[in-house]
DNA sequence: CTGTTGCAAGAAATCGTTTGCTCGCGCGAT
DNA sequence: ATCGCGCGAGCAAACGATTTCTTGCAACAG
């Protein structure tokens, strides 16, 4: 049906060597015989067959991108966007596996990469557990998005989830808040652990003692936000701030606020994790920690393309700094001398994060 | 490298030939070397080659989603996800594509979809414009999601985009509100036209006359929606209310009605398209008109892989309700004595929209 | 003039599956 | 007893590219 190189090598009458050099330009050829066989090939709107190909070459030049959600808020879908750019720019579309948390669909998703010989996989594990070895046996390259893995088994691109989150809780701290709760997500996913821990540094850093009735592990929901909210609310003495792992539970806990009918911040302030173009128009401007999700998806992709092109040093981990957005949520605590009260993010055009500067470590 | 299917044809002393039968369970084949079969399959951890298989059979079990862009809003999101879904169940990973709406980009990817010999592709068509012979000249079954295209050419997903806007804009009518704006996307998309022109109807229906300088067409993101707003409120006789035909616009309108410190609704009141979960947390709760984005997505699927199960019928397309969400932006007219003012929705569980019921069309 | 070298293009093998065709064996019918 | 038929399993040919190997021709040197 589809015009093969059979059919180009018949119309310019060499044989389908010849078509496939001078197609991939790797050795010399007859100009007079290259130029009919280039006529024959648009003539004929050729295009090769890139399932033959990648059998051939033993290389499917496609790529594989595991997440757990991409409708987990504009988080993922941001990063699926800069994998997606950067595969594009390098020829190779890109597989979208959303795993939901659930390992052993993600193991499947997997073997799927295998299968299909994929040139490389990005990956978002979804917990500890994740097992790397079919793709690391089938010679597939792997980059670690978003969360780490035990081992340093592979390249890895993160936010600085610890750095955001102390920054988060220290400014909370600044502005005379001490009783500060914080909701996480589960702790398989590093990201959780790691803003809870800069909760916990955060605290300890300001000698102000843990208290672990104030700490709820939830869903990356937004139904599990809002009952742990409920829960810590409930409390004999509720907090008077809380900082949450994420934007999905952060407006659930909203909503259990809401619900509650406390004023924010006055009764309690509140932090989220990773931005939301709507935060300046809540009720109250949500605070947040953002991180660069577009360029984490890019930069992976250009971890896993110095692979492909044959790099082979020591495994790198790239970590990209986060940013705290101060808006009204977590304004200075009411009575309270703290902090020259920061000026609130005023009305300004809504803009998506820029691409920022990355560090290694 | 990886273990082929000689490997296992070796393992258990049978012919390749027969271990495919075995594995595909064709046809009849002596139980004993059937169970030697799959014993040393197992053993071995043998996985067919996907690329072979492809080769050989001349479909490729794969399917392309081109959109124009995942990250904008939850829409696409939602709608991807019900894609990879169905997809998933029925065995096909999936080609995430983003188009941009640029029809170019458009192509290529189409172009792609036919080099690697995909079984379908879902299409958000970039406009009027978009070509799809080279997908159905390739044999390759096309559903369009979202969006139509002219001439009957494949069966087609959408949600009701004109009952949607005609319920929007009866709705601020009822309400009170008489002098009403609309600002929309590209034309070329027709969800756009489609919602301009709901608008256009309840503003007949309803015996007032049609003012082209209360019309603005953006391009679907916040600075277009921002922008347009400006112009609407600098206008020596602004708009009592305005609808606008997606929320990355609504978003940079908001702003927009906040620089000029207009109170909301009783200066201006807002309706979008597109259900966001942030909504009701918004200084002002969004009134807006939602779309069940992840059934699209999975209808979508469903019809593709009936097709490609063999069904020829005629032409299909599939219309999904949209539901109007009434909270406090839409409220009435203040010294209206419209509408019995619709009770505004109370702090509730947030919650996804839920699967809905389809018609047909 | 002949033998060697170099190079360009074609013939054919290859990638890992599936499948049409052939072959052999056993059983039933004539 | 022989023929034919049915059925199960293997052989080998695809699928559409790339690439190694081979071949043929020309040029050049001895």
């Amino acid at each position: 049906m589809a015009t093969t190189i059979f059919d180009v090598a018949r119309k310019s009458g060499v044989s389908t060597a010849t078509v496939s050099r001078v197609l991939n330009g790797n050795k010399q050829v007859d100009p007079e015989l290259a130029a009919r066989v280039v006529g024959a090939a648009r003539e004929l709107n050729y295009r090769p067959n890139r399932v033959a190909r990648s059998l051939r070459l033993r290389h499917n030049r496609v790529l594989a991108l595991v997440i757990s959600d991409v409708r987990t808020g504009p988080f993922f879908a941001d990063m699926v966007r800069g994998v997606e750019d950067g595969a594009h720019e390098a020829g190779y579309p890109m597989f979208l596996c959303n795993a939901d948390e659930d390992p052993e669909k993600e193991a499947g998703y997997l073997q799927l990469a295998v299968a299909e010989n994929v040139a490389g996989v990005i990956l978002t594990p979804s917990g500890p557990g994740t097992d790397l070895r079919p793709l690391l046996d089938a010679g597939i390259q792997v980059v670690l998005a978003d969360r780490k893995l035990p081992g340093n088994q592979a390249d890895t691109v993160v936010g600085d989830n610890l750095s955001g989150a102390i920054e988060a809780v220290s400014h909370l701290i600044t502005n005379g808040y001490r009783h500060i709760a914080c909701i996480t997500g589960p702790l398989a996913a590093t990201t959780s652990a790691e803003r809870l821990l800069g909760y916990r540094t955060a605290l300890q850093q300001a000698g102000i003692t843990l208290d672990d009735s104030l700490v709820r592990v939830a869903d990356f929901r937004e139904a599990g936000g809002q009952q742990a909210m409920q829960e810590l609310l409930r409390q004999k003495r509720p907090p008077e701030a809380v900082f949450i792992a994420n934007n999905r539970m952060a407006a659930g806990a909203l909503q259990a606020i809401e619900e509650a009918k406390k004023t924010i911040p006055d009764e309690i302030a509140v932090i989220g994790f990773d931005e939301i173009y709507w935060a300046p128009l809540l009720r109250t401007a949500l605070t947040t920690v953002s991180q660069p999700a577009y360029d984490l998806g890019y930069e992976s992709v250009h971890l896993l393309l110095n692979r492909l092109n044959g790099y082979s040093g020591s495994v790198r981990t790239v970590v990209l700094p986060t940013q705290l957005n101060i808006r009204a949520s977590s304004g200075p605590k009411s009575g309270s001398a703290a902090g020259a009260g920061p000026v609130l993010e005023a009305a300004r055009p809504l803009r998506r994060p820029a691409r920022s500067a990355r560090k290694r470590s």
